[in-house]
DNA sequence: AAAGAATGTCAACAGTCGTTGGCAAACAAC
DNA sequence: GTTGTTTGCCAACGACTGTTGACATTCTTT
């Protein structure tokens, strides 16, 4: 039930800590705090009950509000490679899948959406997240380098609204498509936004 | 610098009120707030010092926080008619070109869309007017009425997508593309969702 | 077994929030 | 001029927020 897949709860580096799995627990409800409430209603008090443990652990393994929200949307997309030449006219149907994959398996997606839209701090790290992984897909499949920024915000643009229609505003007719539907009519958009001449 | 043309400050009926100045500086103020800092954010009593006024004055004239929002964010697309033989071929471009200009003059919308993101009432209310305003123009240009919803829902996000990448997270690229480059490669891909044959 | 660090609980702080009721001034009707 | 209504401000309420520091407990090391 929870997304205890891309983001590992164990640190990378250091002697395991028996507090690991406090920590964890605390980063695991944030995450679906965040994801279902968004930045503000998604209070520490909430977050600690949730994870069976006094607020103020949050406070010291965190120091702050900040530090926990950073810490729980840390994310990696794992995006594709479609830089081969067979790969890169499938290169739309490819990141379609792959999105539709994360997006369903990952509820730090949602938070980071939900917190994005009113929070400044969600907002850059949403920005970091298309300069640093997007924009390098776009830059494997688009012929011309100056016109990689814009390709990758049309290709941004009509993922995250997708995103947004179905998993966020789970507005019916949204949620009423079936996977195979969404791949079937978004694939085309996509490659046509990142290798098509420009208009 | 106040979006005071679709939604009128005066209310259509009845005399008009002594107070109707204020009410119309308590709108236009939530109507600024809700958009930029969203539902939680936006305090009662910020909007009351925007508008100059005590903030039990806004509960006077709007009983809570969410009569407030209510009245704030009422909004009609006016959405053109794409029904003509010669329209509907046409109706990609005349959609988005549409949009444009609504996004850029009238700040309800990213009010509506911020707190869609995180209120329950701001969802329903983006789900109404996906419901009310949006679905009847697919059905203008859609050869089959099953498919009606599938497509609107394909239209909307790609619409909401370019808005919330460009207007509310405000993501550079998004930022950066002209106002003719988005209509001529948005307006192919909402064509092909209304008109083409499914895929 | 003793000492020290790590982990956890409890109670409280200062501030903000939405909301309420009482009271003063401005206006309208008679 | 008196009455009643509308419009506005002021002070306060209870609840909730992020955050802090003191204290108890458990584990690790010696």
């Amino acid at each position: 039930m929870n997304g205890s897949d891309s983001t590992s709860t164990v640190p990378s580096s250091g002697a395991p800590r028996r507090s690991d799995a406090t920590r964890g627990a605390i980063l695991a409800a944030a995450r679906e705090r965040f994801a279902t409430d968004g930045y503000e209603r998604a209070t520490i008090r909430a977050i600690a009950k949730d994870a069976n443990i006094d607020p103020s652990m949050v406070m010291r393994y965190y120091r702050n509000k900040e530090g926990l929200f950073a810490a729980a949307v840390a994310i990696d997309l794992r995006l594709p490679d479609v830089s081969g030449a067979d790969r890169r006219q499938d290169a739309g149907r490819i990141l379609v899948e792959h999105f539709l994959d994360m997006w369903e398996n990952n509820e730090v997606l949602t938070a980071l959406l939900r917190v994005g839209v009113t929070n400044q701090a969600g907002a850059e790290r949403m920005q970091g997240i298309l300069r640093d992984q997007l924009l390098p897909v776009a830059r494997q499949v688009c012929p011309d380098p100056e016109q990689v920024p814009a390709r990758a915000a049309l290709m941004t643009s009509q993922l995250l609204g997708l995103a947004l229609t179905r998993y966020v505003l789970r507005m019916p007719p949204a949620v009423g498509l079936a996977r195979a539907e969404i791949v079937a009519w978004l694939a085309p958009t996509i490659q046509r936004y990142l290798t098509a001449p420009s208009p």
